[in-house]
RNA sequence: GGAGGAAUGGCAGAGUGGUUUAAUGCGGCGGUCUUGAAAACCGCAGUGCUCGAAAGGGUACCGGGGGUUCGAAUCCCUCUUCCUCCGCCA
């Protein structure tokens, strides 16, 4: 979330930005200060009357010490009435300090300058085109939700039977793939500087909270009530909460971490024609890049995050283009997203296998997540974190892009990890 | 799951009702000394909120929550976590 602090004293820019953002509730602004203003005056009247209680306690203290028991006594009547009236106010204070926060919750992330206008999907800026022609298949070329069954390598109705639909098995050569696929990005975060981190795969609701998946998005995660437990969505909420109520030294920056997870998703409501197959699923493999950086320094960082997952396209030779989300397509905590998205030639269009984000100090602020100053001061970190990345599209891609009359053929760069050349 | 013990600052570790704004040690930062360093010595050092131009005040925080009291790190209740032993178990 923003900080008060931050919305007034750039209340212009946090209105043009909800305007870019297409924030409707623009009222909320003005509530939230209205709010903190409030909360303030509360405190100081609070702290007031705590000191004066305070001050009150050590003079009857004083007065038994010098053995004066009577006019300690008399005092008490007077100390009493201030506890009480400091109680109230606490607890005024505790429900203002509240309604401040659920106020904030509500507002979104600020965009950064460069994110262009636009209501939504349509209105993103080709950041870096596929400038090459479009793979192109013979005719008779299959979508993967045809291949998979043609080589028995991943089986939906067996997924169905033991658990639901869009919890897919896979088997065989398409069980090693997704292990090669996971081993080989792994190895190329490594290599690009990233700690490996095998985190848990359920998290209590503070770290939910923590990379804002609570409280608006709780219905898009499962969720086991017996030990208020949540399945992780994201390999970002275990591996960011890493680091939540932590004061980092400004040399520590910046903490670059990768985790290999399954991600858990409801997806209520959002099924149709266009998910068939791997396109969206319940369950799914991802590994995730995560970043801790310096505000100074957290744009360039997200320009080496791009880099680094077109370094993963790349190796496995798939089209893909990168897009500079519009303000009306961003996510709620998000300040600038680049989408990568990979050409499927036999579904005929674009599959969205990345997303990279900054969120800035939106996700350190409600984390608690700071760094010292070389003055001393506490000041929020930013984060970042980007797919490199999720494996279902990837199969995907992979399969229809590569599929030949001979089988499927494994990228070169694969080929170490999986210790097979073709699917057939 | 059962029984017992514990939780204090970056770490270790005192503190069982009132100058505790938490002793002491280690570690950290600054200084003296030194060509430089080490050692020694001196000093500074928590987090949030709040008032203030600043200097500097106020307030809360000793695992979380609640209670007793004029006053709680300290007493009571409760929850959580960790340790030891037993049980179960990949």
């Amino acid at each position: 979330m923003l900080t008060v602090q931050f919305i007034r004293e750039n209340n212009e820019r946090v209105r043009a930005g909800m305007a870019k953002r297409n924030f409707k509730r623009l009222e909320l602004l003005d509530e939230v200060l209205a709010a903190d203003e409030q909360r303030r005056k509360i405190q100081q009247e609070s702290d007031r009357t705590l000191a004066e209680g305070n001050r009150l306690s050590d003079e009857i203290g004083q007065l038994y010490r010098s053995g004066r028991r009577e006019e300690a006594d008399a005092l008490k009547a007077q100390a009493a009435e201030l506890r009480e009236k400091g109680d109230q106010l606490r607890k005024q204070q505790e429900e203002a300090r509240q309604q401040v926060t659920d106020l904030l919750l509500q507002i979104p992330n600020c965009p950064a300058d460069q994110v262009p206008h636009g209501l939504g999907a349509d209105d993103n800026e080709v950041f870096k085109p596929w400038t090459a022609p479009l793979p192109e298949l013979a005719p008779g070329a299959q979508p993967h939700w045809e291949l998979i069954k043609q080589y028995d390598i991943i089986d939906f109705e067996l997924g169905t039977k033991i658990t639901g639909a869009g919890f897919p098995v896979y088997k065989g050569k398409g069980a090693k793939l997704q292990r090669a696929l996971i081993a080989f990005f792994l190895d190329e975060a490594e290599a690009a500087g990233y700690r490996e981190i095998m985190p848990p795969h359920l998290v209590n609701a503070d770290s939910a909270r923590g990379t804002g998946q609570l409280p608006d998005k709780d219905d898009q995660m499962y969720y086991a009530p017996l030990d208020g437990l949540y399945l992780i969505p994201t390999a970002e909420v275990p591996v960011t909460n890493l680091y939540r109520d932590s004061i980092l030294k400004e040399e520590e920056f910046p903490i670059k971490m990768a985790a290999y997870t399954p991600c858990f998703r409801r997806e209520a409501g959002s099924w149709g024609a266009h998910v068939r197959g791997l396109n969206r699923l319940h369950q799914f493999d991802k590994v995730e890049i995560v970043q801790i950086q310096h505000p100074e320094r957290s744009y360039e960082t997200l320009l080496e995050m791009v880099a680094h997952v077109e370094g993963l396209l790349d190796k496995l030779e798939l089209p893909y283009r990168i897009l500079r989300l519009c303000g009306g397509d961003m996510g709620f905590s998000s300040a600038l997203t680049f989408d990568f998205e990979v050409y499927s030639a036999a579904q005929q269009r674009w599959l969205e296998v990345s997303s990279v984000s900054n969120f800035e100090s939106f996700q350190a602020n409600r984390m608690q997540l700071r760094y010292r100053t070389k003055d001393k001061k506490t000041e929020l970190a930013h984060t970042l974190n980007g797919s490199a990345l999720a494996l279902a599209r990837i199969v995907a891609a992979l399969l229809e892009n590569n599929q030949t009359p001979e089988g499927v053929l494994i990228p070169e760069a694969l080929r170490p990890y999986t210790r097979f050349d073709r699917i057939s």
